[in-house]
RNA sequence: AAUGCAAGCUGGCUUAUCGCCCCGAGUUGUCGGGGAGGAAAGUCCGGGCAACAUAGAGCAUCGUACUUCCUAACAGGAAGGUACCCUGACUUGUUGGGGUAACAGAAAGUGCCACAGAAAAUAAACUACCUCAGCCCGACUUGUCGCGCAGAGGGAAAGGUGAAAAGGCGGGGUAAGAGCCCACCGCUCUGAUGGUGACAUUGGAGGCACGGAAAACCUUACGAGUUGAAAGGCCAAAUAGGUCACGUUCAUGAAAGUGAUUAGCGGCUCGCUAAUAGUUUUUAACUGGCGUGAUUGGGUAGGCUGCUCGAUCCUUUGGGUGACUGAAGGACUAGAUAAAUGAUAAGCACUCUGACGGUUCCGUCAGAGAACAGAACCCGGCUUAUAGGCUUGCAUUUAAU
RNA sequence: UGCCCGAUGGUGUAACUGGCAACACGCUUGAUUUUGAUUCAAGAAAGUCCAGGUUCGAGCCCUGGUCGGGCAA
């Protein structure tokens, strides 16, 4: 039924909405990622929309960048579950801050963690209101 | 056969699972088709396309520069010329092959050429050389020779430098010399022949005047309007603006307010907001403010378009030495936009290493490797980066005949 | 996507029209001082981002590349 899809509605493409996240949204970091998100359940969205982004100071080749968005992206939609289920909502940016690229397994365990951390995070925020 | 150099071509394939973007069906289950490169890169040139500007001419600025051709155009390419370099052959100065060239003008003008050197660009001064007559000294053959000094003249041959030294080399000539004269080469001017042309071959004359550097300024000839898809076009929330229509009432009170009514909004037995000021012709009209609704121009967020059928590609064939081009037939071949074209697993093919069998080249097993690199409006080039493989040419080495 | 600048000792800057790469701070050594600072004297440290070319000769001129910075929404 689509579980590992990864469609245009799950992506921050909204220049707006990526200013606003940037300017008022917190972060953590969890190597090789820094993590900036908000979570704002009044937004039009009905899915976490998410964003991935890989400095090109640190690879300066567009393969390279292309090649760790690529796996970042197949890793969270084989794992996106963890925060899809109910209907939350928010608005995530994956950035990646290693300087070297790393094999698509470990990326995958990484961002397995990281995905764990924001689903924590998710509840207490609700917890808290 | 190996190695090296140059040129050209190629730049892994298949299956399974889960996905991404576009198109077409279908209908909201899906199904079918397509999806990176030779450089997509650097943004170095040239065009198309678009908007704006624009009488014509000149100047300035920038660029190009042997010739002819190709082309939409070019700083690109093809063919050729000239100069230089490498290499082979022999007839030893000719020829075969390959390569390089920002290859117009230094006799239009201005400026530059450090150090060294006599002198660095109108060729003049200096040293040295030669002749003449004079003085001093020395020798002897006693009027000659040699050295030195100053004078008059000849002349530009010699002068350790330097990147570069004022036509080269040989002969004649002379007191000594000098294109002073001669032959050859080179240079300048001029004619003939061949070639579309660069230029080549050759005849005559001149008699050295003319160093390098234009990648110093510059001159000549030719060319160039500016800005780039974030161009340009279309649609268009919200907010403020313009125009029009409707409403802006009553009671009480000194006032704040309270109540009713009307209009609008919302979470709709209720709550909130508004019901105002001025002028006059004063039971009404006009102007402004406020509220609501309609409409309107520009246009923001955002979206659509531009966007991929084009100087297109493939095959056959005609023309041309070639770049290229005519004709016929066929094909549709990425269009993303915080930016798709992927991830994982297995196998095959390729290369390397190790082991074993066999044996000089194969087989099996294990491990490792597989380049440069990602479209962003589209084309033609150039430049730069490229593992491995293939083809052709040249050179060298080894082996066999 | 388009455009414009720059690169020189450890650091910041010079080098005119092409002719021995200079200055300051810093560093090292010595002297002065009881010791340190100051001061004085001496010294080391680049061959000019890389590769070609023009030229007798290149930091400077030309071509290509690398890196860094900036501008236009």
């Amino acid at each position: 039924m689509g579980r590992f899809t990864f469609k245009k509605e799950e992506r921050l493409s909204k220049e707006k909405t990526i200013q606003e996240l940037f300017n008022r949204g917190s972060y953590f970091c969890l190597y090789p990622f820094k993590v900036v998100y908000m979570i704002n359940p009044d937004q039009s969205a009905t899915k976490p929309q998410v964003l991935i982004s890989v400095s090109s100071r640190n690879f300066p080749r567009a393969v390279d960048r292309n090649l760790i968005k690529r796996r970042i992206r197949e890793a969270y939609r084989l794992q996106k579950e963890i925060i899809h289920h109910g209907s939350k909502r928010g608005a995530f940016a994956f950035l990646y801050t290693s300087k070297t690229i790393l094999p698509f397994a470990e990326i995958k365990n990484k961002l397995f963690l990281v995905l764990g951390k924001i689903e924590k995070l998710d509840l207490d925020s609700e917890v808290k209101k």
